[in-house]
DNA sequence: CAAAAATAATGAGTCAAACTCATTTTGTTA
DNA sequence: TAACAAAATGAGTTTGACTCATTATTTTTG
């Protein structure tokens, strides 16, 4: 038996009903939630969250299909909820970098907050043939990346020419490891040094600034050596004068 | 019952039978090796790697504890190998920089073919509790990028104010990520192109080079200021002069 | 060399936990 | 209120990691 969420709703009839089915799904996700957050993977029991949930264990097997199905689930609405709080997050800075910052201080505090989602988004991830999936869950968080370094790149800040999959990794992937390494060896070492380093090699490595710099320092060099031919020709008439003033 | 591994040898006896029963080690790990390839971790049967060494299930038990503890033990002959290897592949350049280059084109292909050892190093790594660990495998694979770095930071060719975690967790991260990304959509992506990306993000962000050109910038500009106002004194001249001449 | 002791191997059996399904309960419609 | 549909139930099945009493092999001892 699958319980069908699309129940047929009568005008009339306001839907007290669907109302209690939906609310039972999300009790059971909650229950799930509470359960892996102190378990984990492994630890988490099909059985305890029946019994948290107030449900017999058969009903959430009638919700998801499996555990993996079920872990899936609670790990899209984690990333919809990081989504929601990122996108708040990075609301204030309207610099393309100041935007990138903050995004970056928003995400290795929330992996170093919540690391087992990230880790278990990684296993489950590569996993295929499953009904639920959180793909799109995840995609669109790592949208916000993509449109800020895209309107980067529309206004000419970031280098057109950069990859964009591969600034995406960078920028995921060095945040995922240093929260790693921040939550194994923990204590005194703080975020901000981890993103203040990557958004140095990020603005050296893709903003358009050096670029600009190198064109001026090109201009000063072709005026240096305007002055030097000018300076000769000056020298030259200085030395014919000297001996006429002298 | 426990295989004890150091068997008292008498010099007499050519330990014939200590090689026997380390053979057979040798045996169930490359068992499971071959088992953990075709099914990854979860398809893996203990039952499956008994058969394919030869051995009964609960032989396999008394040299490993546990799934974990065998699969553990061979991530950390994965990492031993990987180490040796990686040291090979950055025999050939000198240039620290260039060396880093080795190293990550090394890292990024390795983890495209293995990348499910890598999952689980992270996956398992953070499990606490367990007979068999692979942390001293892992790091001396990690210490290979120190190694490079720091002596980088000696020969003054890297800042040395750069806190090393975080640039090493800035490469590994990046190449982890990128590797899961070159797995999953496959194809025309190259592993040039992010190698290329990682080495100028932080020769940007690392290399001392900037920080010298920069101080070279200061000195023409302080020439160009030097010469602006011997302009103006020879323009002056001249504007005496031309009257005298004209 | 044979008996005794120590060590290693065996595989049937245990157990925990995910998952199933026949039955019961609850809600809806006529 | 009866007939029907949807949902919930929990005892039972299955799977696979792990155990342990027994058997086999090797080493030591007298």
């Amino acid at each position: 038996m699958t319980v069908k969420k699309a129940v047929k709703i009568q005008a009339n009839k306001p839907r007290t009903y669907a109302q209690k089915v939906a609310g039972k799904e999300a009790n059971i996700l909650s229950a799930a939630k509470a359960a892996f957050a102190e378990n984990g993977y492994n630890g988490l029991r099909m059985s305890n969250v029946a019994k948290r949930a107030g449900v017999a264990e058969g009903t959430v097997y009638s919700y998801f299909a499996s555990k993996d199905d079920l872990i899936r689930a609670l790990i899209g609405a984690f990333w919809t909820q990081l989504t929601c709080d990122a996108r708040e997050a990075i609301e204030g800075p309207t610099d393309v970098f100041s935007k990138l910052r903050a995004l970056a201080r928003f995400h290795i505090d929330s992996l170093i907050e919540r690391y087992d989602y990230a880790e278990l988004t990684i296993t489950l991830g590569r996993q295929t043939g499953s009904a639920v999936s959180f793909t799109d869950e995840v995609r669109a968080f790592v949208r916000i990346f993509d449109e800020i370094f895209r309107s980067g790149q529309d206004r000419g800040e970031i280098d057109a020419s950069a990859e964009i999959w591969i600034a995406r990794d960078l920028f995921y992937g060095s945040l995922e490891y240093s929260a790693r390494t921040l939550i194994l060896r923990g204590g005194d070492m703080s975020t901000d040094a981890v993103v203040k380093n990557l958004m140095a090699c990020m603005r050296a490595g893709y903003a358009l600034e050096l670029p600009n710099s190198r064109v001026s320092l090109q201009g000063e060099r072709d005026l240096i050596r305007r002055q030097e031919m000018l300076t000769d020709k000056l020298e030259a008439i200085c030395e014919k004068l000297v001996p006429a003033q002298g």
